[in-house]
RNA sequence: GCGGGAGUAGCUCAUCUCCGGUAGAGCGACAGCCUUCCAAGCUGUAGGUGGCGGGUUCGAGUCCCGUCUCCCGCUCCA
């Protein structure tokens, strides 16, 4: 990271805590790692940010239906997914090159040497023999080939049996047997091997036998996969249509930093769109599409964003695109866009034993639909419209003062009301004025402090719009309405200013 | 997880270094005064068992060990 995107990125961050956006979890107790709650500012900008999405996917789409699931799945779901299988590694450290590799991989890598010696010696025989070379006969009767074969035979029994066992010890012990060497340092010095775990399990019911352990769920897919012919069926929905949900997922990431970019209990917002097979590069398409609309729609400039095309796809995935975001800390993914084809369907269809398919009316046949999936994470997008939003701006008489650009409609507190000075009664007038505005508009009221001051306080936590009451005020009932951005100021009588303010944020919104 | 750096008031930091002797400032917050519009007027108040635990010592923020957390690099990442 460069130094001054470094230093950006570390003023973003106190920032966020400093104005009661982003703190760290238990931080009474030193903190917890890679885990963060989210304060009184923080929290509205969360939930204006999910309310958002919600309306633009369910609201705006007369075919897609919101969904609430449990975070405790059954056990099967995650067998059924391919999680089970694909996130549980055991890896192992050099401790001179400070590498680290998957123990499994390391002595696949040495049978596969072993192997190449096989294919040596068949290809020095066959150049000795000529014509006459009899392969099979030379893998059966070759000493050496023989040897070979012997312990790539006894070295894989070994490898499956402590995969199977999970015996990490024996995993160690091959290793050092087969005196494998880091291909990089070139020695021996190797930790133990130790087991990597994507998912957080824990225990259902009282009592602790391993027959009851669940999972915190790592994607909120499944458990819309799960419910797809529930939904499909008591919402009579007619492919194609989408299932749309905002919940919590969990990782135990090996490393997990990044303040809010990577966290073990994270927020996504999924959407799968459910297709009739062979049209789902065209919904791909369509999604990709209306994700970036989506994006643009928020008011940050174009130059943010950029695509990035996956070549190497996920066990589930025939194309995957990822839309990123200029973080501090460089471009990361915000959003992934996947077709996810039958996998997961076809895979809860094997092990539930249920029929988990679709009767197409118009082409009268039954089938397993395919899967186009939006999954964005909460937390990445509420980062990128902080991390974007954050500016200090020098003004024209030569002070700074801190803004935060949240786009207007996402801003945790829309309106501010000042009384000019703190007596003639405009304090009365101001809380009058809150008290008509409060249903419409999350509000706040402040009179400490010079004007200017009170100012600078809502900038510093996005707040777009501050009214003042001043002694105009109680002449004609008019205030003054200040822009955040532009720091100007417009005239306008009380009564208006709930529709100007609900005009001005539907402006704001792309 | 490994290696390196760091942790003193809400924030930024001082004192720390070869020399151990009961923690200060600015900003901020709060209360009040003064102020007719963009942070810096005045008065007062609160806030720290120096990340936590242990050791050495008559005495530790200061020396040693452990631990937690954060930052940087490496590794991994649906």
């Amino acid at each position: 990271m460069a130094k001054n995107s470094e230093d950006r990125f570390k003023k973003i961050i106190a920032h966020a805590k400093e104005y009661g956006f982003v703190f760290q979890s238990s931080e009474l107790y030193d903190g917890l790692s890679a885990v963060y709650d989210y304060g009184q500012n923080g929290v509205e900008l969360k939930n204006n940010i999910k309310d958002y999405w919600w309306k633009s996917m369910v609201q705006y789409h007369e075919n897609i239906v919101g969904l609430d699931s449990a975070i405790f799945m059954h056990p099967r779901t995650w067998k059924a997914s391919g999680h089970l299988d694909a996130f549980n590694d055991p890896m192992i450290d050099n401790k001179d090159s400070k590498k680290r590799y998957r123990a499994d991989d390391l002595i696949e890598e040495h049978m596969e040497k072993l192997q190449g010696k096989i294919d040596k010696e068949v290809k020095k025989a066959r150049k000795r023999f000529g014509e006459d070379f009899d392969e099979e006969k030379f893998l059966a009767t070759n000493e050496r080939v023989v040897k070979y074969k012997e312990q790539i035979e006894s070295i894989n029994n070994r490898l499956v049996k402590a995969l199977e066992d999970e015996n990490l010890g024996e995993l160690k012990q091959l290793i050092d047997d087969l005196e494998i060497v880091d291909p990089v340092s070139g020695t021996k010095n190797w930790t133990d091997v130790r087991q990597f775990n994507l998912m957080f399990d824990t225990r259902l019911g009282s009592l602790s036998d391993d027959s009851n352990k669940v999972y915190l769920r790592p994607e909120t897919a499944q458990g819309i996969f799960v419910n797809y012919l529930n939904v499909q069926k008591t919402g009579r929905m007619k492919i194609p249509f989408g299932i749309a949900q905002i919940g919590k997922a969990f990782r135990n990431e090996i490393v997990a930093r990044q303040f809010i970019f990577r966290m073990r209990e994270f927020e996504q917002m999924e959407m799968q769109y459910f297709v009739r097979p062979g049209t789902e590069m065209d919904w791909f398409e369509y999604w990709k599409n209306e994700r970036v609309k989506w994006h643009r729609s928020l008011g940050i400039p174009d130059e943010y964003y950029k695509l990035y095309e996956h070549e190497n796809l996920a066990h589930y995935a025939n194309a995957a695109y990822d839309i990123e975001f200029a973080y501090p800390m460089g471009f990361k993914e915000l959003e992934g866009i996947h077709s996810r084809t039958d996998f997961d369907l076809s895979a809860h269809q094997e092990y539930s034993g249920r029929k988990v398919q679709y009767y197409d009316p118009e082409t009268q046949e039954s089938y397993v639909p395919y899967v186009v999936e939006t999954s964005i994470g909460l937390d990445r997008l509420f980062l990128s419209v902080l991390s974007y939003a954050y500016e200090e701006e020098k003004l024209d008489d030569g002070s700074e003062r801190i803004v935060m650009k949240i786009p207007p409609f996402l801003a945790p507190i829309k309106v501010a009301v000042f009384p000019l000075v703190r007596k003639d009664g405009l304090p009365e007038k101001a809380r009058e004025i809150i008290n008509g505005l409060k249903y419409d508009y999350n509000c706040h009221y402040e009179e400490k402090d010079a004007i200017g001051k009170r100012y600078r306080r809502h900038d510093a936590i996005g707040t777009p719009y501050c009214i003042t009451v001043d002694h105009q005020t109680l002449d004609d009932n008019t205030v003054t309405i200040r822009e955040r951005d532009s720091m100007k100021q417009d005239r306008i009588p009380i009564d208006n200013i709930s529709p100007i303010v609900w005009e001005r944020l539907r402006e704001n919104r792309g």
